[in-house]
DNA sequence: ATAGTCATTCAAAATAATTGAATGATCTTG
DNA sequence: CAAGATCATTCAATTATTTTGAATGACTAT
């Protein structure tokens, strides 16, 4: 009456599932018959119902006990996974850790790194949100990432733990068909003005978008991510400033063209951004590698 | 070390954190507080972890509390549903009903049926597969479903109960503008052989397919389901037998036009299908409810 | 037929859970 | 700031539950 289904008689019905008998159970189990089918009463008694055909020889699971057997093993797997998680918890290994990745980063530049963690350590659930400008800080405030990495220009905050991990190159682009592309250089920003800049959009929800790289006057299409982006340049879409190391590629193969111009392309550092206070295993796992040699 | 994770401790876990301390949880329980620390305590000692903080006057959960607490809840839920779900099967309720419905038969037809079941019993999962042909006797067969409406021409099994349904009759169509709709009538089985035949696949696995109303020698165009055979007739592909229930709303719009064979179409009878012996009450409930006032 | 296996029952023994009183720590409130 | 209230823990005693072991009857295989 105070639980109707108890663990212990899922672990005693797997058992003589998988040992064939009452008698073969109690041995696995360590235990004598008569333990065995004490349990399966009260799991019966309990139900109301008859989780075993005991008219043969052998006793045999009626429908409702193939239920409780098939049933109830998921249910003792997830309560074997949840001992071990919360273990892992304890231990400082979060269950799950969340990263933000700036779109300046090349996602394929991290999987390596990813791949060697999830190798280490398969139970833990990894989880990457690409995000752009104050995208990836405001979802380290929100809690909504425990990471975030590639982050250019972070606010100060006093909450917020900042560490330089690279930096990156800016280089201004736009196809080779694009009216620009022949025009007199160092480019001036009011040769630029004239034509419509592409911009990743801010994945900021709450916060006053910021804009990077960008003259005030200037029409502007808006995309949704760095590929994106690169893809509408090479399609003579717009212009725009691009990491260099996302648009090598583009400009190797002529999809693309670099122009200087003046005042030039500044050079950004990126930043590795936690939460102050957070110790988790994993976080720091991943500080560690990405601040010991430097991925970018 | 028997079992590391109880339900009784996720049970207390529950109470704890819905009563706010452990004295209150004791009261919601109708224990004593220190039956609530002796189970708190067996489980950390169990886990090797601490669940709450006790450097405060008040208990707080750890962070692994917090997730023996969250995930602890859908097991605690999940061991309840399987309870439940048990006593429903030993209670003659199946857990899912699979219904195979010819392609003969008009889907819209059952909604009403399958929403009033679903009413009576929201717990009882129903899933309806639409068959062509020998599909639904094999599905049938292979337990792959537990009831199949609509079948026509039936072969004959002993381990399959069959019960008429209804009757469906059928009827020659071709588009307006289709060379056959200006032949003269009744058609004949040569006239019809110089045209393409809109054929609905048979779904059986592994039988040799039947095909039904079908002239040999007939070029053929072989679609998936009833509803693509029209279509596909009233754009001009083809020609072909169709249920005239299925027809009606084509046949007075003049999308299609109904022609007289020579010999005329044959009306079928409709079978209701299931596998003796299986006595569920869900099953039963569909057999008496289509048999008693006929849907068609 | 007979020896072996099987599940059940029941009383006894062993184990586990619960209680209640005592304790110290922390919070509330006047 | 002191007094009273609330909180969680401990420990020995009590109560409840589980496990055992021996006896029993039912079935199987040889």
């Amino acid at each position: 009456m105070s639980e109707s289904v108890r663990l212990e008689a899922l672990e005693v019905l797997d058992a003589i599932d998988r040992h064939g008998s009452f008698a073969a159970a109690a041995a696995s189990l360590y235990r004598v018959p008569s333990a065995i089918s004490y349990t399966i009463n009260q799991l019966e008694t309990e139900l109301g119902i008859r989780v075993f055909d005991r008219t043969g020889h052998r006793a045999v699971l009626t429908p409702a006990g193939q239920l409780l057997l098939t049933e109830g093993r998921r249910i003792l797997i997830a309560t074997r996974e949840l001992a071990a998680a919360a273990r892992r918890q304890a231990d400082h290994w979060e269950p799950e850790l969340k990263i933000a990745l700036d779109t300046t980063q090349k996602p394929a530049d991290f999987y390596p790194l990813i791949a060697e963690f999830t190798r280490a350590h398969p139970a833990i659930n990894v989880r990457i949100n690409e995000e752009v400008l104050a995208g990836s800080w405001e979802a380290l405030v929100d809690e909504r990432v425990d990471l975030a990495i590639g982050v250019t220009d972070p606010p100060a905050n006093a909450g917020i733990h900042r560490r330089q991990c690279g930096r990156i190159d800016f280089v201004f682009c736009c196809a080779p068909t694009h009216p620009l592309a022949s025009a007199p250089t160092p480019l001036t920003e009011d040769a630029i003005r004239a034509h419509r800049a592409l911009v990743v959009a801010d994945t900021a929800r709450q916060f006053s978008p910021r804009s990077g790289n960008l003259i005030d006057g200037q029409a502007r299409l808006t995309v949704a991510s760095m590929r994106t982006k690169i893809e509408a340049l090479e399609r003579g879409l717009g212009v725009g400033y691009c990491p260099t190391h996302w648009v090598d590629d583009a400009l190797a193969a002529g999809r693309l063209i670099a122009l200087e111009t003046m005042p030039p392309a500044t050079m950004r550092e990126t930043y590795l951004l936690w939460r102050r206070g957070e110790r988790g295993r994993a976080l720091q796992w991943f500080i560690d590698r990405l601040t010991g040699d430097l991925p970018d």
